[in-house]
DNA sequence: AATTAAAGCAACCGCGTCGAA
DNA sequence: CTTCGACGCGGTTGCTTTAAT
């Protein structure tokens, strides 16, 4: 006997979010906060199980995140911390607290990978390969097994962490990790800040840009405007827009009074990983007295790491 | 213009961890 | 101390989009 699924195979929704599902959980969150996924369904009347709930909530609708568009300062952060860390992307992503875990593993699959995979063959003449990270192992070279890496961890510390460093300097960069994470993080102690209506104007942003996408999409799709209603119904809008386009206006135009949600923890992967070795190495060592001419080291290869 | 292959990304699945009972 | 439920994480899948032929 195993553990029973989290929720009921039957009834549940799966698959692709729609734009009313969103605006329930971006209102449902709005008002309780990001907490208690079990009781999220239920609550909202959304055919979804709890944890899908808290997936689109964090990968999509949770207020500050940043989408696409890795900058070349981020992929290096990625590419360095990924090298320390392996593939705790969670905790990569406390690192970056408008990137998602999901975003980042995703952007290394799909990307990082094959562009580090190019650089380690041209630089050593082996050869590379292309395939998404399905199935068949051929994709990247393989990473080296985990022991390898942290052995090259330890005889390479010092480059490590000077490269390291380096990542954590740039500008678009979050404070230093111990100021993102001491500990379990409270939210309230992050730079910056909490959950505040303008951050949740951020995750109705998030909404509205899902929304517009969809109207495209849907504009020759008469149907829409039946579930649109439901919406507006459901947001307070009261007359059931008729129209989609003014039933959606109106149902975001109840989020525009958004007050509290006390910090929660919703914003974030909840960083709960504990990297206190690499914090506290960071910061003993590396932040407080690093300048002298650290950043004049070139950054550690990675493909020394694979 | 049509077809096929590859890439990208959102979401699902299963397992591990933690806290409450 | 044990059990159970909820949450979080990492790996994987599969649908959609884009590029190549």
């Amino acid at each position: 006997m195993g553990r029973p699924p989290c929720c009921e195979k039957s009834g549940v929704k799966k698959g692709p979010w729609s734009p009313e599902e969103d605006l329930l959980l971006v209102s449902y969150v709005q008002e309780h906060g990001p907490e208690n996924w079990r009781a999220v369904p239920s609550n909202t009347g959304l055919m979804r199980c709890s944890k899908s709930c808290r997936l689109r909530w964090t990968n999509y609708l949770r207020p500050g995140i940043k989408r696409g568009n890795f900058s070349d300062q981020e992929e290096k952060l990625i590419i360095e911390l990924q090298a320390l860390l392996g593939n705790k992307w969670s905790t990569i992503a406390s690192y970056m607290r408008d990137r998602t875990d999901n975003d980042i593993k995703n952007y290394w699959n799909t990307h990082l990978r094959k562009k580090l995979a190019k650089t380690c063959a041209s630089e050593s003449g082996a050869s590379g390969g292309s395939a998404k990270t399905k199935g068949d192992g051929a994709a990247a070279p393989a990473p080296a097994p985990k022991g390898q890496w942290e052995r090259q961890l330890q005889t390479d510390m010092h480059t490590a962490r000077q490269a390291l460093q380096e990542a954590l300097s740039i500008d678009t960069a979050p404070p230093p990790p111990a100021a993102i994470k001491p500990e379990p993080l409270p939210l309230a102690q992050l730079p910056a800040p909490a959950l505040s209506p303008a951050m949740y104007a951020c995750s109705i942003e998030n909404v509205v840009r899902v929304l517009e996408l969809w109207m495209q999409r849907s504009a020759s799709e008469k149907a829409s405007a039946q579930s649109m209603t439901s919406i507006s119904a459901v947001s307070g809008g009261g007359e059931g827009g008729s129209g989609s386009q003014s039933g959606t206006a109106r149902a975001l135009e109840g989020f525009t009074g958004m007050t509290k949600v006390d910090g929660a923890g919703g914003a974030g992967p909840g960083p709960s990983s504990s990297l206190p070795m690499l914090e506290s190495w960071l910061l003993d060592d590396g932040m407080g007295h690093g300048d002298e001419g650290l950043f004049c080291v070139p950054l550690a290869d990675p493909c020394e790491f694979f």
